[in-house]
DNA sequence: GAGTGGTCTAGACCACCCT
DNA sequence: GGGTGGTCTAGACCACTCC
C-alpha cells in the first residue's frame, strides 16, 4: 500500500500523529466546539491510514476530554467551560444547584487517601449524593459521619449539605482539613458523569472537626477535571 | 469458539471484565506491588479471550496508574506511595531534592487556566525546570516573570526556586493566588515523567504579587496524580 | 531464538441514529 | 438501509529483553 502521508508533529507512531494533528485542528479552530468532526473513515482516507488507527487516536482524544463520541452520530468537539470555585468546601450548593441523594449506608472508610485523616475504623454513616448544575452532574460527594444521629437529621442529609444540617442544631465546625488530589475515574463515578475509564478527576477530601467531641465529618468531593478548578488566596509570606 | 468465561464485575464488554478482574487481583494482593503479572498471552488463555483484548485491558490499567509495561520484560504492578505536601508553593526544594533546568525562554502566557490570573499579554521570561526526588522526576515547573532581570539572577533561576532568588534581593511576596486543578498529560510532560497520554496530573497555578510593583511571578507546577497530593488546614468557619 | 509488549491492518459483528 | 462509533478477533511486523 501507499506510504502513509507525512504529517506535522514529532510523534513516532501513526495514531499519535493522527491524534496530534486533530488536537492541532481543535486548537486552531478548524474543528470548533460543539461541532461534528469528520468520521473515522473520512479521516482514514485523508490521513491514508486504517480506520482502526483513527479510532485509536479518537480514543485518546476522548480520554483527554477533547471529544465526545456518540454511536450513530459521530464525534463532537467538547466545549470547554470550567467553573472556578473557592477551595472552601463547606457549602456544596449555590444558586441554581440541585441535589440528588444516591444512598445512605453504613460503611467503613477504606479509601487510601482518606486514611491520612486517621478516621475511626468502625463503620460510619455514609451519604452519597450528586450535585447538579443546569441538570448536568457537577459534583459527586460521599460524606461519612462518626456518630449515630436521629432519623430526622438523616432525612435532611438528602436535601442539604451535612454541615448545614449540623449547624441548624448549633454544631459548629472548628477546623477544616483538606487534601486535594487528582485521580483517574473508575467504577461508579464513570457512570455518574458519563466519562471513560481513566478520565482525570479533581478530588477534595475533607475532615470537619466540630465543637461536639463525638462528631467529626469526613468526606470526598469529585468532579471531572474539565468542570472544576479550585482557587485560594494566601496572605503574603512572612520574611522567614 | 468456546463461550468466554463468566467473570465477576458488572461490566459489559470483554476488556472491561478483564480489566476489572485484574484490578481486583491487584487490590486483594494476588498481584503484588513491584511484581510481574502474567503475560498477555497467559491471561488470554486464562480468560479465554484474544490476547489483543487483554492488551486493551492492560492499556486502560496503564492509563489509570495500576501498571507499568516494559517491552521484552512484561507488566508490573505499580507501587503506590504518594507524597503529601502543604499547599503553600513558595518552596520547591526540600531536603534531598535536586533541580534540573530545562530551558529559559521568552514566551507569552497562553495556558487557558493561567489566564484567570490576568497576566500581562506581552512575552515574559519563562523558566522551565524539573524537581527530582531520589533521581526520579517529581515536579515539573514553569515560571513566568514579568520584568527584565539581570543575567546573574537568571543564572540563579536555574539553581533555585525563583522566589528564593528574589528574596535574596529583598523582594518579598505580599500575596499568593493559587488555582488547583487536574488535567490529562500531553506533550512535554509525558516525556518528562514517562507517563502515557491522558495520565491524570495534579496542577497548581500560582501568582506571586511582590512589594515591587513591576515584579509579579506566574507559574505552574505539575505532577502525576500518583506522586503528589496537597494538604491545607483552614480555621474553623465563623458562625456565618 | 523465544518470549514479551506495542503497533497496524483487515474483516466481521453489533448497537445506534437518521432519513 | 446506510452511516456512525465500538468491540473482538486474527495475523503480521517491530523492538526489546533475557538466555
Amino acid at each position: 500500500m501507499a506510504q502513509p502521508k507525512a504529517l506535522i508533529g514529532s510523534s513516532s507512531t501513526l495514531y499519535e500523529v493522527v491524534r496530534e494533528e486533530i488536537i492541532k485542528r481543535i486548537k486552531n479552530g478548524t474543528y470548533k466546539p460543539e461541532e461534528l468532526i469528520p468520521s473515522a473513515s473520512a479521516l482514514s482516507d485523508e490521513f491514508n491510514v486504517s480506520p482502526i488507527t483513527v479510532k485509536r487516536a479518537l480514543q485518546d482524544l476522548r480520554s483527554a476530554g477533547f471529544l465526545i463520541s456518540i454511536a450513530g452520530k459521530g464525534s463532537f468537539v467538547k466545549k470547554q467551560s470550567r467553573v472556578l470555585r473557592k477551595l472552601d468546601v463547606s457549602r456544596l450548593v449555590l444558586g441554581g444547584d440541585s441535589l440528588k441523594l444516591l444512598s445512605i449506608t453504613r460503611e467503613k472508610i477504606t479509601d487510601a487517601t482518606m486514611l491520612a485523616f486517621n478516621p475511626p475504623s468502625e463503620p460510619m454513616l455514609c451519604i452519597r449524593k450528586i450535585v447538579y448544575i443546569d441538570d448536568a452532574p457537577f459534583l459527586y460527594d460521599a460524606t461519612y459521619i462518626s456518630r449515630d444521629v436521629g432519623d430526622d437529621l438523616i432525612e435532611e442529609f438528602g436535601k442539604t449539605f451535612v454541615i448545614s444540617a449540623l449547624e441548624k442544631r448549633s454544631i459548629q465546625v472548628t477546623n477544616t482539613d483538606l487534601i486535594i488530589d487528582a485521580a483517574p475515574a473508575g467504577g461508579q463515578v464513570e457512570d455518574v458523569f458519563g466519562i471513560p475509564t481513566g478520565y482525570p478527576l479533581l478530588r477534595r477530601f475533607y475532615k470537619f472537626t466540630t465543637n461536639h467531641k463525638d462528631i467529626t465529618v469526613y468526606g470526598m468531593l469529585q468532579a471531572p477535571f474539565d468542570q472544576l478548578a479550585c482557587t485560594i488566596s494566601l496572605p503574603g509570606k512572612p520574611t522567614k
